[in-house]
DNA sequence: TCTCACCTTATACGGTCGTATAAATACTTA
DNA sequence: TAAGTATTTATACGACCGTATAAGGTGAGA
């Protein structure tokens, strides 16, 4: 820009967005995550990915060196939340029914995709078709994290605190199925029946529904049990 | 290709693929249902479509004028499908309790998708995300299908068909995950699970537990009831 | 056989893609 | 301040994209 006058020379850094991560490489990795999830790999131009975070074509080779390794880098952040939001301990309490253990899960599952509803476009995205970056999403991160929910789904079975007993992979692609298809189609449901998917109360309204279909109902106090 | 022999010149048409549909229109829009579904729009070259098909480039201005016009016409295509494979009248049975009628329908919509799951892949691919495609696509097709399914809804939680009633919403997006997400993801659950959710006991068996878990079983004719 | 509408082909245009790199700039350390 | 490293910039390359079109081929009716 030939005409940017001289005379105010920035100090230090830049004063522009005190809010979001300062280095461009962190930028770069925020915008890409969001733009893969919402268009896909192959509809993301890494042009698009160094314009929305005021960054320069050089700026990937120099970084990431390859548009893929740059997926992978977002991806890898993707995960860091999920592990976050649902970290290992709730996953094995102490206290409670497994019933209610399990609804705690839920609804907190429930809140993560509508708050972050990056990470189920990214794993619907890549799990629909063969290819390399779907190996690697499954062989990095999914597959043992299924493994996990597969024990978890197991125990929960044997404590009859699901509903519906079945075996573990046709639960989980249900169970994943029923909780993410809401959120994923968020502007198909916007439009068809005038309902935003991210309103607060949607989302309990949602997480509601779930654990009532999915979780078997405590035994009701005031009968005689057996 | 100047070395091709000149002396069989090709008996009248074509006798390569006696079984497609021999004309060029037709063929295009078969391989580019196909394409679209697996790969998007974005991700399908008209290069590819044209290829696979055995065109040549101008075809496809002079059949559709444009890749968005060949995308509709493939999207009616399946639609069309759909229509087909779930017929109104089965929407509207005059015999059996609510509940038989609705575990029906749950099966013949499990099969339809294993059978052809580029629908799905279709729909949200285009649901994910606003524009202009995803626009077309809702107020031509799935607006009227939906607000038959509503009543449908609503007809089977009055019968007290469905285990756990919710707002129609809910229940829709709930259900079409639990249903599609298997099919859906199928590269990714061949990977996890070592489990071809297209075989035909992995159907069925899904089909059953989607029925277990949505349908109200009836009333045990061994108890007396109330 | 000639005509003419229909279909197919080869080829081209401008634009965007992922990747690359040399030069310019900013920053750190001495 | 000087030297050296780290980052940013402008720019370019070949490949592929959607679209377009003029020319060639084909077959039915005159």
């Amino acid at each position: 820009m030939p005409t940017a006058p001289k005379s105010t020379p920035m100090p230090r850094k830049s004063v522009e967005q005190p809010e979001e991560p300062s280095d461009m490489r962190s930028r770069l990795l925020a915008v890409a995550l969001q733009l893969f999830a919402r268009k896909g790999f192959d509809g993301t131009s890494t042009r698009e990915i160094v314009s929305a975070a005021g960054a320069n074509q050089g700026h990937i080779p120099y970084y990431f060196s390859t548009k893929e390794k740059l997926w992978q880098e977002a991806v890898n952040i993707a995960f860091e939340r999920l592990n976050t939001a649902m970290e290992p301990k709730a996953l094995s309490p102490e206290t409670g029914s497994s019933a209610d253990h399990l609804a705690h899960l839920i609804r907190r599952y429930v809140h993560f995709v509508a708050d972050y509803p990056e990470f189920i476009l990214l794993m619907n995205e890549e799990g629909k078709q063969e290819s390399p970056r779907m190996q690697w999403l499954v062989d990095t991160h999914a597959k043992p994290i299924f493994t996990t929910l597969t024990a978890l789904y197991e125990q929960a079975m044997h404590d009859g605190a699901l509903r519906v007993p079945m075996p573990p992979p046709h639960f989980h692609y249900i169970f994943i199925g029923a909780v993410t298809q809401l959120f994923h189609q968020r502007p198909e449901c916007k439009r068809i029946f005038n309902i935003d998917p991210m309103d607060p109360e949607v989302v309990s309204a949602h997480a509601d529904a779930l654990v009532a279909l999915f979780i078997s109902e405590p035994p009701d106090p005031t009968e005689p049990k057996e």
